[in-house]
RNA sequence: CGGGGUGUAGCGCAGUUUGGCAGCGCGCUUCGUUCGGGACGAAGAGGCCGUGGGUUCAAAUCCCGCCACCCCGACCA
């Protein structure tokens, strides 16, 4: 009958990326691509993305933007208009230059971000300020040749969001690149993926291409790096200049646009494995969770089938998102892990003696804990159990970063103290110069924050604040 | 591109030093016993040993060439 007991994997050890990669491979999250640093999501992967999508979409709406689609395909000339803008994605485009049978005239690119294409519409669709602000979000595909992928966290092809907004003023576009910032991604980030993001402002250094201004959203691994969930970028004029985004304003003079851009993609399933992930897989937030509880019918005797069946319909009654497992041909142990190692939170186990008691078997994933509830109230219970859950993840998560993270005076210090952690070290003791420094210490400037924890407006202003990690 | 390594069953690997029937674990199939925490037993299926050449009675193993992939670094949502 038993047999062994379920795997221990190693999440705190040296080999964070092992274990990492294990987690994906037993909660049957996704595989290699055919083709070197791609990946293949299988259905459990993709239901995290859904659920992610789903949430971020209706707070982007909430955020005014529409969708739209625009092509996979952009002309490389399109990619020159900025300057900036080409020479950091160039050295990872992916380029087609044939297509049916004969070279192209012209190649074009695999889009690794749409600002040139969207650039190019909006600059039609643009006219008067009162075409501003013009609001747009695409969910598509984008390819960038990395050297060192890593499935979910950096892979040649990935899912995300792309925002592409235009606006009269600078004011305006700050306003609205700020707003995503906080009102979808961090909101979204905080209080669905219970990851406690440290959201800031870029430097110079680590900037996107093109933007005069990134803001960022950081999370900490469970082996203490840094992850960068999420963008929002301000580009200025820049790209309105290349492109031609102009309006007549009201007093009938021409002026470009101010444009920005932001975006989250499929590695947030990355982040929220490496962020919440324990020895034994991965563990999810309720919130976010595509099976908030699963019933797990021990065997088929007894009516316990019909009867788990009917707890799952009650349940999903509840609005609960509800599975049901009447695998009973296969064991106990092995359904109980597959469900542990894909992070469901709640597991109701239901046998023949529970049924005698008109009870059920509670396992808390996150507690690691059983008891026995009765019938009884039980969607209550099941609820108020998936909301403390939600709040301790968030809290524990919460607990590491501040544990991990240690305030420093010199880049001595810093770097020492993100060997293992983040340090935070004030701006002024490190420059751009310092910023150098760190790098070939193997640690990066993650991003600049006033004292109180806020984005900064400027890399000038005083007292700034930077967090200072390895990256992923 | 610089440094290190590996190619053998679906996956993970041993075998190569010292040439001699192609192996192990997991997974898969069938049957039986099990089944309240990854069950056990028995019987099976599954291989161009990366690739081209060479040496030899005989090559996964030795020699020469080529190819591919992985890890560390530079790049990045």
């Amino acid at each position: 009958m038993a047999g062994p007991k379920a795997p221990v994997l190693t999440p705190q050890a040296e080999d964070f990326p092992r274990w990492y990669q294990d987690v994906i491979n037993k909660a049957e999250l996704a595989d290699n691509g055919p083709v070197r640093g791609t990946m293949v999501i299988r259905p459990y992967g993709y239901s995290l993305w859904e659920r992610m999508q789903a949430e971020v979409d209706a707070r982007i709406k909430a955020a005014g933007a529409e969708n739209a689609y625009f092509p996979l395909f952009i002309p490389e000339s399109y990619l020159r208009r900025e300057a900036e803008h080409v020479e950091g994605f160039s050295p990872e485009l992916a380029v087609v230059t044939v297509a049916g049978g004969k070279e192209l005239e012209e190649p074009v690119v695999v889009r690794p971000t749409s600002e040139t294409v969207i650039g190019e519409f909006m600059a039609k669709w643009v006219q008067s300020y009162r075409d501003l602000p013009l609001l747009l979000n695409q969910w598509a595909n984008v390819v960038r040749w990395e050297l060192r992928p890593r499935v979910f966290l950096r892979t040649s092809e990935f899912l995300w969001q792309e925002g592409h907004t235009a606006h009269a003023t600078e004011a305006d576009a700050r306003a609205y690149a700020v707003r995503i910032l906080h009102e979808v991604y961090e909101d979204f980030m905080v209080n669905v993926l219970a990851i406690p993001v440290v959201v800031g402002r870029k430097t110079r250094r680590e900037r996107f291409a093109g933007a005069i201004n990134t803001m960022t959203l950081e999370a900490m691994t469970g082996d203490g790096k840094a992850l960068q969930m999420g963008t929002s970028h301000e580009l200025g004029q820049n790209f309105a200049r290349a492109f031609d985004i102009r309006y007549l304003d009201e007093h009938g003079t021409q002026q470009f646009a101010w444009t920005t851009s932001w975006g989250v993609s499929t590695r947030m399933v990355g982040g929220l494995i490496m962020c919440h992930g324990d020895d034994r897989g991965l563990r999810l937030p309720p919130r976010l969770a595509p099976v908030q509880v699963v019933v797990l019918a021990v065997r088929d005797e007894g009516g316990v089938v019909a009867e788990a069946r009917r707890l799952a319909g009650l349940l999903d009654g509840a609005g609960l998102r509800v599975r049901l497992d009447d695998r009973t041909d296969l064991s106990l142990g092995r359904r109980a892990t597959d469900w542990e190692l894909k992070g469901v939170p709640v597991r109701l186990e239901l046998g023949p003696r529970d049924l005698e008691q008109g009870a059920v078997t509670l396992v808390d994933r996150l507690a690691g804990s059983k008891s026995s509830v009765p019938l009884e109230g039980l969607d209550k219970a099941v609820g108020d159990l998936l909301g403390v859950q939600q709040q301790a993840l968030l809290a524990s998560a919460t607990e590491r970063r501040e544990a991990r993270t240690h305030d420093t005076s010199s880049i001595g210090e810093a770097a020492e103290a993100a060997a293992v952690g983040w340090a935070r070290i004030p701006w002024a003791q490190v420059g751009e110069q310092g910023e150098a420094e760190l790098a070939e210490r193997g640690v990066t400037v993650r991003c600049l924050l006033r004292p109180d924890g806020s984005v900064p407006a400027s890399d000038e202003e005083d007292d700034l604040v930077a967090v200072v990690a390895r990256a992923y």
